[in-house]
Formats: structure tokens, sequence, C-alpha cells
RNA sequence: GGCGGUAUAGCUCAGUUGGCUAGAGCACUUGGUUCAUACCCAGGGUGUCAUUGGUUCAAAUCCGAUUACCGCUACCA
């Protein structure tokens, strides 16, 4: 009997930072699944890598000075490294600079290229002159403009390939209707009514305006575009089209592609596309899960809120960091993080819940029984409640593992273990344990919670790998004991089983003491670059200073300009006849944050439309971080049209 | 602006095809217990089920309107 295959990828990672939380829960999610189905006897692979080309890395490589290889290599050695101190059981690792995965995807190229999906066209886009770069129209600024240097853009146009995934709009709708590939499915609704329906447009396959990535071999000038090399990583790292591997034909099609919401679009249209044209089988199901928020806010360095994945497990082990960011994610929604809310989890359910159920049992048998039941045996009505629940668990847990619902499948093994420290309350062994005619009774209800352990510690395992054996040695069992069929049978331990003391398994953090303590290891972090920007040429005189005219002034009134999602409409009173100036702070505050508030503004900037409203001036505001920007805010005393220099 | 979604206890959320006093976990609080990691067990809620109109014997649950918030809106990877 030849086991059944069982492929999961990760999406491969962009390597122009090291990695976050974010890119743990997507990778250890997959791990989870993997060990879980490798624990069900299934013949699994698990693939995750890095994406390492593209002009994003080609800029960064340049600014630090080295090649983007040298540049990429040692974060793609902090990936692994991650993964290393998280437990991940990847099966193999791409990267999309191997030399055979260039090999596939010029094959694939090339392929598509005859077969005539691929055509070659014109790209036209936004060009900044002064930044020498392309824009498209999403990237531009709140004005249209550069998001660079804030200059105006002109049209432009490159040469460049197309992929007609216009062909493929009715079979990909209808794919992504008729199957269950994609989940959730309100994501479905998505694709469909903001690309399919308003018509799909072939895609821009190519680009001449880096040269950072995996040249079209029959036209050297042309660069292949993240679409075509980054997707075929789910096929080359088997194999297709290049003699690396020869597993293709055993492992293809994937089971599940895991990947978070935002990259949804590629792997439900573009991939689906390009599989279609190669007439490859498709991949069975898709998962775009939702973000990691902290404190319902996006993570951003400004805010001390960047958590670091290797602090975290260093503090609390990998095993509590892996179960607290599987345990809060919703289905298919966005899921709030916080410090305090990672310790109040890791206190109530590992610690008080499951780790003392553990603590107790043990030196409850160590206690009365020096360690090692008696056989004789008295059970009684009380138990059967506990035994079903836990015989029943594994049938449970497995769908919902399965279904990539891993938050429901610790809910569930958690309501066992509940159910294990009422039982002991209702079965009170420490009265059975004065009485030397409730021996037989007392080891009963000892080796039901022992067993009732081991149930949900096999299930377990696959969330905390490192934990799980460390309770095996405590409650007696050994890892043969773990396997998937005894996880639905009661009775598997040796009625005169021994267990062995150890210590807690996950032991009780003081909450205000270790939070004062985290902000004190985050506080510091913050390192600035900005000194390396000010070299000789952007000296100014004072008198050019002086041009600036900038005021103090107080917003009266403010309200969210509608066509726009970043604009703000702020009437500023400058102690003079008032004016009206927009701002694009919408992402950060809102409109009764503002009002009442003293900020600075440049006074003598020429006007502008924005969105069609006037802006007579720039309200000061300062970038705090990555994605984070606050205004200048003035003491409330400061008369209104100040000047300030 | 277009499309979609959500609005339920202090917090995070369950509430299946409309049906009995609307639930869980956390937090809080009272009591019990002592085997255990100051832990475990039990009890404790005046929640306008966002607002509003409608369908129905009956609506948190279906339909309409309103408000607020969220997601997606394509060549960034």
């Amino acid at each position: 009997m030849s086991k059944e295959k069982y492929y999961i990828t990760t999406p491969i990672y962009y390597p122009s930072g090291n990695p976050h939380i974010g890119h743990c829960y997507t990778t250890v999610a997959c791990d989870v699944i993997a060990r879980f189905k490798r624990l069900e006897g299934y013949d699994v692979m698990f693939l995750t890598g890095t994406d390492e080309h593209g002009m994003k890395i080609e800029q960064k490589a340049k600014d630090a000075g080295v090649t983007p290889k040298e540049y990429v290599d040692p974060i793609v050695a902090n990936f692994k490294r991650l993964w290393e101190t998280m437990d991940v059981s990847y099966d193999r690792y791409i990267r999309t600079t191997y030399e055979y995965h260039v090999k596939s995807v010029q094959k694939i190229f090339k392929t598509l290229y005859d077969k005539g999906y691929i055509y070659k066209g014109e790209y036209t886009g936004k060009y900044c002159t002064p930044c020498e770069s392309f824009w498209t129209e999403s990237q531009l600024d709140e004005n249209g403009c550069c998001p660079d240097c804030h200059r105006p853009v002109i049209d432009a146009h490159e040469e460049a390939y197309f992929l007609k995934v216009s062909e493929f709009a009715d079979k990909i709708e209808k794919f992504l209707t008729e199957t269950d590939y994609l989940e959730p499915k309100s994501r479905v609704n998505e694709m469909i009514n903001n690309f399919i329906k308003p018509g799909l447009e072939d895609l821009c396959v190519s680009r001449t305006s880096f040269t950072w990535g995996i040249p079209v071999d029959f036209d050297p000038k042309h660069v292949v575009y993240v679409w075509v090399d980054a997707l075929s990583n789910y096929i080359s790292a088997l194999g297709y089209e290049n003699d690396e591997y020869n597993d293709f034909d055993k492992y293809w099609p994937a089971d599940l592609h895991m990947t978070a919401k935002e990259i949804v679009r590629f792997h439900s249209i573009i991939w689906i596309a390009i599989l279609m044209m190669l007439d490859l089988p498709l991949p069975k199901h898709l998962y775009g899960h939702g973000w990691i928020n902290f404190n319902g806010q996006k993570m951003s360095k400004s805010v001390g809120n960047v958590i670091d994945p290797f602090v975290l497990a260093q503090r609390y082990g990998s095993d509590a960091v892996r179960f607290q960011i599987l345990r809060d994610m919703p289905y298919g929604s966005d899921s709030n993080f916080s410090n305090e809310i990672m310790i109040n989890r890791i206190n109530s359910d590992l610690a008080n819940g499951f780790g003392n159920l553990v603590s107790r049992t043990v030196a409850m048998a160590d206690k009365y029984f020096g360690g090692t039941l008696p056989e004789e045996r008295e059970p009684a009505e009380l138990d059967n409640e506990l035994i079903e629940m836990a015989k029943a668990l594994c049938g449970t847990v497995t769908p919902l593992i399965e279904q990539a619902q891993l938050a429901k499948a610790l809910e569930e093994i958690f309501k066992v273990v509940a159910r294990a420290n009422k039982y002991i309350d209702e079965t009170e062994p420490w009265i059975l344990g004065k009485d030397e005619t409730k021996k037989a009774r007392l080891a009963s209800v000892l080796y039901n919670l022992l067993e009732t352990i081991r149930i949900c510690s096999g299930l377990l395992a696959a969330f905390m790998p490192k934990t799980m054996p460390k309770v095996w040695e405590q409650i007696g069992a050994d890892a043969s004991l773990a396997v998937y069929d005894s996880l639905s049978e009661f009775g598997k331990l040796p009625a005169n089983v021994t267990v062995h003391k150890g210590e807690a398994l996950f032991p009780r953090i003081d909450v205000e003491k270790e939070i004062d303590e985290l902000n004190a290891l985050l506080a510091p972090e913050k390192t600035f670059k900005e000194d390396e920007d000010l070299d000789k040429a952007n000296v100014i005189t004072i008198d050019q200073f002086a041009e600036v005219k900038l005021r103090s002034g107080e917003i009266t009134a403010c309200e969210k300009i509608k066509k726009s999602k970043k604009l703000l409409k702020l009437t500023v009173d400058d102690g003079r006849n008032g004016r009206q100036i927009v701002s694009g702070i919408a992402s950060w505050y809102k409109p009764e944050d503002l009002i009442g508030k003293k900020i600075v503004f440049v006074a003598n900037l020429a006007p502008a439309k924005l969105c069609g409203e006037m802006s007579e001036g720039m309200i000061l505001a300062c970038d705090a971080g990555e994605d984070d920007v606050r205004v200048l805010f003035l003491d409330k005393d400061v008369p209104n049209g100040s000047t300030i220099r």
C-alpha cells in the first residue's frame, strides 16, 4: 500500500528585509499541517523559499554597495535561521537564484511564447525623468506625482512581453466559482468582481527597466518579471523542466498553497492561467489568510511594536510562539497580536491549562503510587464523559487541520484539557489517596488522565513539536504511542505505566513585569540612516531656509475627502482669513483626532488642487516609520499665525 | 467612486435551514478545594443582539433604508 502524497507550499518570501512575525504565521501554519499530514501517514512535500529578483532588491543592493546576490544571501540565511528557530520542518527550500530554477523559468517562458500565449507588446507606465523610474498609477502619490521626489511624471512606453491571460478569463472564473480552490470564499467575490468581470487584462511579464532577474533567453535585453519567475517555483522545485529533482509527477498538483491575503490574486488568477497554458493539472486548494495586527494597528517600527520572532522565541520558547500565533488567528480575517495577549494566552492555556494538568497528574501518580500505577482498576460512570471526549477528539481535529482551521482545532483540543482538569475535581484523587481501599479507583482516575494527556499531546505535537516529547517522557509514553491511529483509541498506555516528574512545561509569566521588560527591550531599537543623506550637497543657507514661510495654525474643521483614501481636508485658522489645506494623512489620523489641534504649516506653498479640493499650504508631519506618519502639534497657547523659524 | 464584508456581554468572538429564559473564552467578583505552575472547580451579566422600517404566529437570524468600521480595486515584490 503506497502512501498518499501531500504537497504543501508557503509563498516564496521577498528578502528585501528580515523576516517578521507575519512570515512566521504562514510558515508555521504550513508546518503544522505538514507535520500533521506526516503523522497521518502521508508522504509530505513541504516547500518554502525566497523570491530574490526584482527592482527593489536591485535598488537596495545598489544603495548598500553590494551585488544583489550579496545583499540577499545574509537575509536568506536569516529566513532559514528563523525556520530553524521555529522548528519549521520544510522538506525543500527554493531560491529563485538557483540555477535549476532559472533554467526552468526560461523554458517555461519559451514554451508559453511558442504556444502563442506570450507576445511582444508595449507597456505604458508613468515615468519620472529625474528619478529614471517607472511607476504604475497606483504607486503615484496623492497628487499623481512621483512617490519618491513628488515631481510630475510623464507617460512612457517600453517594449515588453505580455501574457494572454485575457483569453482565459472565462475558464478562470469557472474554476474559481465551481471548485473550492480558493478559501475563504469571500476572496472569490473579490477576484471575480474586481478583475474578471471588468475584463481581465493581459499581463506584462517582462521588464527592460532593471536587470536583476532571469533573462529571457531568446531576447536577452528582457528580464522575466516576477509572475512567471516566482510562481513557477512551485513546479521548478519538483524538477519541472530541470534535472535537479524529478518528483514532479509524484507531487504535482499541490494540495495546498498557503498565502497571505495580499497575494491571493496572483495565486488565483495568474498562476492558474499559467498552468492552464502549460496544460498542467491545477492545484487543489489555496488558502489566503489574514494579517497579524498589533493592538489593532498595522505593525510599525516607530510604535516599537514590530515583534521580533527571534526575541519572542528566546523568551517564551518557540512552541509558545507557534501556539499563540495560530491560536488567535480567526479563519479568513486578521488577528490581533500584542505582548499582553500572547502572555495571557500562554498563562491561561499553556501554563494553567495544559501544563498544570500534566503537572498535577504526574505529581499525584508519583505521590500516591511512587510513580508506577498498580494494575487493579475500578471504573466508574463518571469516567465515561472524559473518555468519550478524548476518543472523539482526533476525529474532530483532523478535518479542521485539513481545512487550515488551526485556531479551531486548538480550541477543540483545549476543551478536552479543561474537561480533564474538571475531572480531577470531580473524582477528588487526594481523598482517594488517603483510603487504602480506594487504590484501584485512584489508579483508574490517574490512568484516564494520563491517557487523555497522551491523546491531547499526540494531537498537539504538530503544533508544539519541542514540548510534546517532554510530555511523553513525563507521562511514561514513548513516541511510538503518539502515532495517528493510537490517538483515537483509549487505553494504549500500559496498565502499570510509570511516570517521571519533570520541569514545568510552560512556566507561568508575570504579565506586568514581562511587559515592562519587553518595552525596555524594544525602546532602543530605533536606528536612523538619515545622517547618511545629509551630505554636503544638501546643505542650505539660512536665507534659503527663510524662503519657506512656516506658521502656526489651528485646525478648526476637518473631514475626509470621499474620493480619496489618503486625503483629509483641513480648515485652518491661520490668524488671518483662514485657509483650506489638504493633507495625505487619513491613514493615520481621523478627523476628530485633529480638530482643535495646533499645527505648523508652510504658508507660501503654491496652491494646488487635489482630488478637486484646493489646498493652500502643507502641514508638517514626520515620517515616524516605514508606514507611520505623525503630525507636528504645537502647544495649546501658541497664537494662530505666528511665524516659525 | 465601484464591488464585497462586518456591526452580539468590559475585551476576543460563537450563534447552523427564523422558534422556547441569546452563548463561549478572557477579564472581574464571590464561594469551594489543595493533587498541581498563587493552580483548579462552582456560582455571579440591567447585553436596547449598530439605528430604522418591513415580512411572519415568531427575527440576532429574512428583506429595505441609514450610520460606522473593514477588505479588494491589477503589473510593488
